[in-house]
DNA sequence: TTTATTTACGCAAACGTTGCCGGTATCGTG
DNA sequence: CACGATACCGGCAACGTTTGCGTAAATAAA
């Protein structure tokens, strides 16, 4: 493109001085006499200079960009999750790089090769359903990339976390099932690898036991892509819905899993929650239009954002190394409408 | 962050050699022996070279990023759009910087203000409901900044623009009610500003011309955030429900309206379709999900991203100013469910 | 008046990269 | 043996900005 911005140069020119007289003019030091400054700010706003930004990262070697790695722009958490980065990364003049994983590690790592190439100040992740070869984000901390994880962390490696308690959340959903007398309760799970499967496979354990309720594994299905593959989540229902002894109640660890759970049990006519009680992880206003309207688990996504954007920026913008990294955990929401409970 | 990056520098140091010689073995040069090439090379594999792309940008006065502004990430639309856009310019070596408008003028210029600073190549934008002056949109496209319109267009502004037959898809879904034999059809629109907003009512007016229906404006209401403020949309709607002579049908010409329409409608009890039948603008896969079922006009979202990336890009790289400009105009898909029809 | 101090500005280097211009071997040709 | 051609490589400037250092003029102190 042919759009030349003015340079200090330009100015330095136009006024008879240097550009070091204009650069320090501009920025308020004490060495310019306060007529030249005035002169030069005036012209500069004249002809609306602004600061070339890539010459100052090439000098500062920072970019003031973030990166951010999400599985799925379109899935309702994310997209509110990097609305609440955006926020405090524009507030503090940072702005953000959004990419998708599409829950592959082949993509991630390209993603990652890609974004740390076009030099970011710092990164926030969750990652994706495949990587269970946390090796390349490791590299990447041990260079010192300023990291912080939410959502789906990544345990071994020590920097900021941002979570929600997913056990307490499905500790609370089960147990909501088992006081409204179901008694087969199945969960269907995202990729096994991940964290926030582990914890939330663990509440809804915790919950059985604490019900004197047998574990039987034929209940638990995994999806390996968290459901953006529709096949994987068919497979699931369907093999609960073959088993001699068929759930009663079904507890969705995953967005995108509740949504076409939902979908598949409309399509075969089963009834909810008479024939089957669900309740499920979703971010989207929209499942309280449903029907029936959809018992959720929802995550305080916006706030997760602005908290690990903030942490991002903590680390990028500290002096001195940080050791003491923070783990922070929100509560997640649960919200109990027609689908699970008679 | 104390991240250190390899430089052409470093491998000139290490090898003896001079950077432009390191320069140009990386980019094959005839002018370098091959022995001296494989040396380079395979140095600069071992400690992992990546040129600096902040430097590239400074020196090609190219940033191989691109600015996309849109009023919300949130919304699905908007969502599949960026979707489209980044599956584009990932694949031609550019990223994306997303940003959004919130439905307010001045975000918007503030944004613009903060994204030509920060140099981007091009910019896709679906302009605010509130923007009426577009004098600076003029002034970036008169510096010759490549801009790619999609969604919501500015006709005075001459460059490419990706739209859908906004007219044709409110035309079809306004002559299927009359087919129904709805007599009182009412619409609620987004800000009047928009050219879509235009666009789709008139489809809508001429679909009731066409089969002698006489239009009445008090069955036309306008929100002028789009639906972003919940009161504007309950406003219309009241104002609606309040006539002596009730509509029975709405058409609903924006996304966010059309939800929030539906989920005001049901808090009413009003039944659909029997005392309102519905149909409206919305992109999100959960609309088959609602009770009932809610017809929809969808829109090729994806395919909206990714041509306007592939002109967007095709405006940056043309080594000569373009002057023939194209308008990209996709039809919209109507999807007939309970809610539109007895 | 001379010297010391302050004020106000310019010069040049640096960030990482490319490209122009130039230079030195080595080789081939007559 | 001399000369041009070729192959191969280095020096330097430039992109826009900041910053340490130098320095002239102006002012203050002796």
């Amino acid at each position: 493109m042919k759009f030349e911005a003015a340079t200090i140069k330009d100015i330095a020119k136009a006024l008879g001085l240097s550009t070091s007289t204009v650069s320090r003019a501009l920025r308020d030091s004490y060495e310019i006499s306060e007529a030249t400054k005035k002169k030069i700010k005036d012209y500069a706003a004249a002809i609306n200079y602004r600061p070339n930004p890539v010459a100052l990262s090439l000098k500062e070697k920072r970019t003031l960009s973030i990166g951010v790695v999400v599985s799925e722009i379109a899935n309702t958490f994310f997209s509110q999750v990097i609305n609440g980065i955006e926020s405090i990364a524009y507030k503090n003049g940072y702005n953000v790089i959004i990419t998708q994983s599409q829950e592959s590690v082949a993509r991630e790592q390209m993603i990652l090769d890609y974004l740390t190439s076009r030099s970011i100040d710092g990164l926030i992740i969750s990652v994706s359903g495949e990587t269970d070869d946390f090796s390349y984000l490791k590299q990447l901390h041990e260079k010192s990339l300023p990291i912080v994880f939410f959502d789906r962390v990544i345990e071994d490696i020590d920097t900021h976390k941002v979570i929600i308690d997913n056990f307490q959340g499905v500790y609370k959903a089960t147990t909501h099932f088992i006081e409204n007398k179901y008694k087969r309760i199945a969960a269907i799970a995202g990729s096994a690898h991940l964290s926030i499967t582990k914890d939330r496979l663990a509440g809804y354990k915790k919950a059985l036991a604490d019900h004197q309720i047998a574990v039987d594994e034929s209940l638990i299905r995994f999806c390996d892509h968290g459901g953006l593959m529709v096949e994987e989540v068919a497979t699931a229902v369907d093999a609960l819905l073959a088993l001699k002894q068929k759930p009663d109640a079904l507890v969705l660890l995953a967005d995108k899993i509740t949504t076409e759970t939902f979908s598949l049990l409309k399509k075969k006519n089963i009834r909810m929650p008479e024939d089957m009680a669900v309740i499920g992880f979703n971010n989207s206003k929209y499942t309280s239009l449903f029907s029936p309207a959809l018992s959720v688990i929802s995550q305080p996504a916006f706030e997760m954002g602005a908290q690990a954007a903030s942490l991002l920026l903590n680390l990028i913008e500290s002096k001195r190394a940080v050791t003491e990294f923070r783990l922070e955990c929100l509560p997640p929401e649960i919200i109990i409408r027609e689908s699970s409970q008679k």
